[in-house]
DNA sequence: GATGAATGAGAATTCATTCAT
DNA sequence: GATGAATGAATTCTCATTCAT
């Protein structure tokens, strides 16, 4: 047997020298493609190295085990996108649109668009292989933020929704977006979806 | 010899006797129960025949691989759980809650936490295969009978939502308990939980 | 999980390293060894990597399934049969027989008889997979050398043969042997069979 | 185990009534039509019988395992083609050709050519499954044909082959023009194969 | 006679991981 | 640091055959 228990974990080497990062980055990618034209099912190490071009030896100098490199992928992703709705979030400048709740649905509907199937696929992954939490926790942060600055975001007069307010918010947009995404909802780049997102915070937040 | 393609789909044998639902029924408890104690990596066809008290031949009559019982599970929890939330928006009688909002509410946070490592493990699979569309019809079939029955179901005053207005609302209701579900959330038996969701489905509502 | 459809065909390994090319020859010899003791149905891979001292593993890695071994061997068979006879025909040096037609009639009934009841799995099994071709080739190659050497070889004052003609006589004498092999005839290894097959072949070659 | 030892042996129904006739050709039917369209690998009696349209047990209420339909199939086919050879032989009444080698030349090429693919499958599996001497029984039943017939058919003159010829004569014509059939030789049914034939016996008989 | 669900030993094949080069 | 051949336990899946109905 050449199987170890698995200690799903962080990366290995350190990224420092120039190839380290091209190593991972092609490593990514090629699971990516993977995941994209074969599904779950045709993955692996092996493959990954195959069409990576890089030896199985390689692989396993930069992750402990395969899970590790799903792991990486898809916190990399989910940390794209929370940095993309708090940039948004925070900075007006860059927009013409005034509303931050309003700006970080658009910047939701827009992160969900780009990458679409092999995000999915990676999130998919991630969640078949019990990391509820890692893709939870972006959206955590993402409302850490908005905790901290709420006078700032939300409409004035209304009082900063507490944690479990929080995470109801959160999660329903969040995952509204994910499923129309996914479902490729006829109506997930109109105005009038926007809207609805818009009106269901603003009407929850009121509601309180 | 030669292999076929995989093809994650329906059964091979037609359950004609009532030997044949038993084996079904059999099937699912087995893998249920590894599932509940052991988690997806303690489950192989063999151990499922094992448990089940059947030949793992007999698992292949009726499910051409390993994916497509837990498919097939997937899917009879969703149908199942969507049984009970249409049962409870429509039928007052069986409960003291006269509010049919905070009713589908409490079945839905009851049902999804039933067997619960289980259910999730099952859906997970439903989720990786691409089945969104399986997760996603049964909370449009709700959607629809709320439609049909708007009248009596919304709070009397307000339109019946439109199409993406339903899809907004049921994903996010949706959603929100089955990741405080997965995630364990502390909240998620508390009397505030339910009150913080039927304060956005109404929030929501009252917004539009 | 996916399997792939079967692709009886090239190994997969390429024998680059010596190491390769040893684990290759420990499997045909192997295959070999278990074939000529049990038989086609004694023979699985397990048992193949176990009396080749290899894992099976390994076995995968040079071929895609079982059929591809006794497919490769086959060929390697009918090559080494090819080379041995066309040897013959050329060189009247190494032998005390002056007759090229004897002499390559000897070399196949030689030939056929080693290793008869591995070389005859293994050939059945490039038969019943629609290797004809691949059977009728190293006739082939050997028909062209007659061709072309036609003036050194065949009787003095008769023409070379026609393709046709060819074909006839080289499928004739083959088949004959290879038959007369199988059958374990008696007189397989009599001068009267090699006689008798003489006979046919200038015999025909006269009468043109 | 449910698997018992071979007894590759004949039928056990007596074809007496219409129906069992019916099943046994329906039988031999799907089990041609699959071998046809998928090979040896996608034969299997489960396949057989739904093909067929009957269950597996009548399967084995006909024949005592699966090599048993393979072998009765085989044996079929080579008795036709012996009767039509044979017949051709005999009886110079319903042919325009004179010459009985000819004849049975002739009859021999026509009888390959029909049912060609699905003969050629069965015949392989039969000689895959070490059949070989049932596919040289029919052979040698015409050559014994020959030898007491001798005088009729031989040319007048030329004493009756001995055995060992006989066998080195039969299988020679036999095997060229079964490898041509499968083959798909260009010159398969010109005039020109039919000659070439009847010189190689010619001659061989002449060179006696 | 027929049916077809069930059997289960056995075979094929996979693939994460190691480690000698 | 990289390579990739080898490992081999674990799993999936097959299919000839039986036998209760």
């Amino acid at each position: 047997m050449a199987r170890k228990r698995k200690t799903v974990g962080a990366q290995r080497r350190s990224p420092a020298q120039a190839r380290s990062v091209d190593t991972v980055s092609v490593i990514f990618e090629a699971t990516t493609r993977i995941l994209q034209a074969e599904g779950r099912s045709g993955l692996n190490t092996n493959r990954i190295a195959e069409v990576a071009g890089v030896s199985v030896g390689a692989i396993y100098g930069y992750f402990p085990n395969k899970e590790a490199i799903l792991l990486a992928m898809a916190q990399r992703e989910m940390d794209l996108l929370r940095d993309r709705v708090i940039a948004t979030l925070l900075s007006p400048e860059g927009s013409s649109e005034p509303d931050p709740i309003r700006r970080a649905i658009k910047a939701l509907i827009k992160g969900y668009g780009v990458r679409g199937k092999a995000r999915r696929v990676v999130m998919e992954t991630l969640f078949a292989y019990g990391g509820t939490e890692d893709m939870a926790r972006p959206v955590s942060e993402v409302g850490n933020i908005l905790a901290a600055h709420g006078a700032n975001i939300f409409p004035p007069g209304l009082p900063t929704p507490s944690p479990m307010r929080m995470f109801v918010l959160t999660r329903a947009v969040d995952n509204v977006i994910r499923l129309a995404t996914y479902e490729g909802a006829a109506f997930l780049n109109t105005p009038e979806f926007e809207d609805e997102l818009v009106r269901m915070v603003r009407g929850y937040l009121a509601a309180a």
